[in-house]
DNA sequence: CTCACAGCTGCAAGCGCTTCCAAAGTACAC
DNA sequence: GTGTACTTTGGAAGCGCTTGCAGCTGTGAG
């Protein structure tokens, strides 16, 4: 393997001067950035990264901590968040604890203390304040999406607001017999969102003056088939039927609008349903809902991150409210004229 | 920050037995070795990962390529191989390479020739074979996932037998009109898949001296929503409608079933559907398919991996088949009986 | 009692770059 | 011609570890 000595060498350059033409960082002059560029083409050599980031400082190197990358949600703000980094230059180090907590306790001690990544990126993982500080303490910027993060800057959509105003259109278009399918209790440890949505939800209920009816309320694991087992429950069951849904994602609002069609129950003559994402699916459902661009939470972080490292000194925590906006498709309309009389 | 000095002094030990130490290697007396462990974790002081690199040329970092994480094989891959890695106390850099080719290009040069990782899993991408002796040449093993990879290591299914299989399947029911629908021109061109399971499906209408019929022949991107806008032009156009339909994944035999029913088709009853790949969406629709299990594949090219990196030399360029399972659920049955009279 | 051998330990030489510093070169105005 | 300021260059000291080598200690055999 060459090494930058046989560049300079064959460049007839010194070390020094190769180092800063390769990197592009201080002045050299136009020829002798030529000589050492094709000096090192020639050679087919390349910078050493461990060596670069060892005499530097800098790994160009951010750590992403996610608790699957498997679903939906999380997918999209890797790609967001690799596309972005790529375009800048740097590597994305995965770190996927979908195992739970001592995975996830090991993952932030052995690897991100290492000094092996300039940043963190922290997706929907509640982390606490004195993992926080640590990374902090040794000039780790940290950036959280969809959860708390005390003391860092997080990005987040207003996940309160949006299912109130979610709630709010369905009883808007007239339907007061709505349901809300919620995360499981799982889901709330880590990221508060499931609680957070139908802390929302409630809210919209009591402020249109509707009850909310506990056989109602069901949850399900985020997933579309999860949903799916729950929703016809929730639709099959001897319990009145509601004529609106609520979901606290597109996948479970799919899911829903899936087992509605098994009872025969057409969209949204029958059963109005509304999730919250922005899903890929959502077009073949017809599916009203609150698009949060998940790539573009991911490309912020990044940004954010990158000012932070390049630019002056701590932006400080920044607790960026992302922008959301509001699909309306066919899988919500007035709700179907009650059967039952009125008095 | 603290550094092995440090945590040397306090111990009251060398440089060089507390690195012994910490990093396992090497002789070191067990009251030494706690002495150095726990004045290293009084301090909180942790290995820096670019010296230990650099100084013993071991990253323990291996990199991921693929065209999307967003998609359900890509990121069931990502999911086995992250887990496996992980647990092997590996760091995995992850390059989403979507975009196409110049970026493709610029992650194998800038990135993984720079010496920062062990090993290379490319899933789902087709290396030149100067690419591939390149990373050999630096001692780099390389397994590849779907994906041919001359001279290299790779696991595969037997995408032309399973498709040959499952469009058997459909024939012994008594289907004799069979739709296949098949991935885009744009997918056959990193990894040969599309084209493949075509093969396998044309193999299997002719060993059966059924005829192909091109209006028959559909494709998409793979995407549940790409093979149901694909789906309604094949069961809506005027054409005769096939009684079955090969999809050559899950996600567009759902996007298929999900067409059918827009149309009032049954399924399996007017119209069968078999897929591939195992999605977890299969068990809600019903889907007939083959399953391979994408994690497992993932798991398997890590251990193949960490066997070449830890153990002997190299295991030379095994191409191992991976096992798929055949799941019969309820989206094929017999056709239905043919209304034209036969005379 | 001596010797061979094995287990531990410390010294010091790197690993392959980056960057501070000082020296040398260049340009321009006075 | 001289001074000033700036650009360009090379020498060399690290960055924070790992590891070959050699010395040192303790053990058991001869």
């Amino acid at each position: 393997m060459p090494g930058i000595k046989d560049v300079a060498e064959r460049a007839g350059l010194s070390i020094a001067t190769v180092s800063r033409a390769l990197s592009g960082k201080g002045n050299v002059s136009a020829r002798s950035r030529e000589r050492a560029q094709s000096a090192a083409a020639e050679l087919g050599f390349v910078l050493s990264y461990h060596a670069s980031s060892l005499a530097s400082g800098r790994n160009h190197n951010v750590g992403v901590v996610v608790p699957s990358v498997h679903r939906w949600f999380f997918s999209s703000v890797v790609e967001g968040v690799s596309a972005t980094l790529l375009d800048a230059g740097y590597d994305l180090t995965l770190y996927n604890v979908s195992e739970g907590q001592e995975r996830r306790h090991s993952v932030l001690n052995d690897f991100l203390l290492r000094k092996r990544v300039d940043a963190v990126i922290a997706v929907s993982l509640e982390l606490s304040e004195a993992e926080i500080q640590q990374l902090l303490a040794i000039h780790r910027p940290i950036v959280g999406i969809g959860g708390p993060l005390p003391g860092a800057s997080t990005i987040r959509i207003d996940d309160s607001g949006i299912a109130r105003s979610a709630a709010r259109h369905l009883i808007q278009l007239g339907h007061s017999k709505i349901a809300h399918m919620t995360g499981d209790a799982a889901y709330e440890q880590d990221f508060r969102l499931p609680g957070t949505r139908q802390a929302g939800f409630k809210k919209a209920m009591n402020d249109a003056g509707l009850a909310i009816r506990p056989e109602w309320q069901v949850s399900a694991d985020f997933t579309i088939q999860g949903a799916y087992a729950s929703a016809r429950q929730l639709l099959g069951g001897s319990v009145e039927r509601p004529t609106a849904v609520f979901a606290a994602s597109d996948e479970m609002a799919i899911g829903t609008i899936l087992a509605a069609r098994d009872f025969g129950l057409r969209v949204p003559d029958d059963l109005s349903v509304i999730g919250i994402d922005g899903h890929e699916l959502g077009g073949v459902f017809g599916l009203t809902t609150i698009d949060q661009d998940a790539r573009g939470q991911g490309a912020l972080a990044v940004r954010r991150l990158l000012a932070g490292l390049d630019g002056a000194g701590d932006t400080g925590a920044a607790d960026t409210e992302f922008p959301t906006r509001f699909v309306i498709r066919s899988s919500t309309a007035v709700p179907p004229v009650d059967t039952a009389p009125l008095h």
